[in-house]
DNA sequence: GTGGTCTAGACCACG
DNA sequence: GTGGTCTAGACCACT
């Protein structure tokens, strides 16, 4: 069953999109793996404290992405192929990248001291 | 003058949001500093090729928040505490660095990978 | 007992308001008269193709409308007065011709343009 | 300006269908034609108490059909060609003589009484 | 003021 | 219980 244990919302940006990166994210770091069944929109919709509505745009367009597969009355579930996969990859994490760089560059930050506060915190959450 | 030079619309986000968003970013990197002047709700309307209301709720969401004081002559100024200001840096930080690493963690990246893009990206992006 | 013979499925009004309202067309052209058998519930779910939940509902509220009476042995009935006859006589005629007329005035049909395509839609259906 | 004077909502159909519906009937009846303007959402959501967003959904079909244009800020108009108002005339016309007459067919009535019928509500309504 | 989008709640048909 | 649709209200960006 895909998780969404560690997620929370954020603000500025629509919630159903946010649903949707989570998804990406979770393929892409192969916490999620195709064939993983999705939770309901309800179960989801109560979970996050969420309109059902609101889950249901988020599995459409991942439906009409080719990233999960829906049946009425019936479970929904991941279907992903490797080359999908990759290409998600890349996608991500250089978006995810060059919004991080600009964001602290624009701060003022040079490369350096952004590289330190990257291992600092990255070590203080990840490695303790 | 508060410029904007560097300032460029991405999707997802409210414009004015954008804004606020960029006003935060040049104080905490001190680009922008306590008593400079902002442009003319018409210049920066023009400027940024958006539409005067919009720019308009920034600034009035901004002299809300404390962050912008209007004189008169219709000229608005920054005017922001010591405090204030590293209040704001650590909330941008917690936007920035810890909602990035986290997500490239989720996506399976280690510290090393993750640093190594960043350098990567950053030098391609400012040092060329 | 009740014929669902010539009942086809239109799309945009729920399936179980079209089951209702082929029970009171029937009655109205005494097709249905009271008394008659209602088919079981599992047997017109399987004739018509469609989910025995969505039946249910159509007999529910055909029971809270007076018009369906369930025996023991699970058998209902059609149960349903004179006075009752004539209401729904009048409803189902306006419901019809009325919109039905008023919808090809609008469409700037005269009186006997619109008798010239029912009589010769109509011999073309059943009389041929 | 395309008047909703003599609309009124009915049941068992959607609200948007039934709106997109009594443009389509209007144009076929000449009563709108291309170039006439259409009311704003918000205006016509609350002469009909009906949600802007409804509204909403309405026009956004009637543009991916090709009968209205929008555009942000801006008023909205009819755009139709004499051939798609054939086309159009049609097809509803085809559609509302073959729904009647199956509707008074199933009633017991045969196509004598179902001319009459026609002929008196007529009269009965427009010639007086 | 205009059109467009996001979130919300209720309902429908299905297994 | 499941997925899908319709209606509703608030908000955004633009003239």
């Amino acid at each position: 069953m895909v998780s969404f244990q560690e997620f929370t919302l954020k603000e500025d940006s629509p919630i159903y999109l946010q649903i949707i990166r989570h998804i990406k994210v979770g393929l892409v770091g192969e916490i999620i793996k195709s064939g993983d069944e999705m939770p309901s929109r309800r179960r989801l919709s109560a979970l996050l404290g969420v309109n059902p509505n609101t889950i249901q745009k988020s599995y459409k367009l991942l439906e009409e992405e080719g990233l999960i597969a829906s049946q009425v009355g019936a479970k929904s579930f991941i279907t992903v192929t490797e080359e999908r996969l990759i290409q998600m990859k890349n996608e991500l994490i250089q978006e995810n990248v060059e919004i991080f760089i600009d964001s602290l560059h624009n701060m003022g930050l040079n490369r350096e001291e952004t590289l330190q506060l990257v291992e600092e915190l990255w070590r203080e959450h990840y490695e303790t």
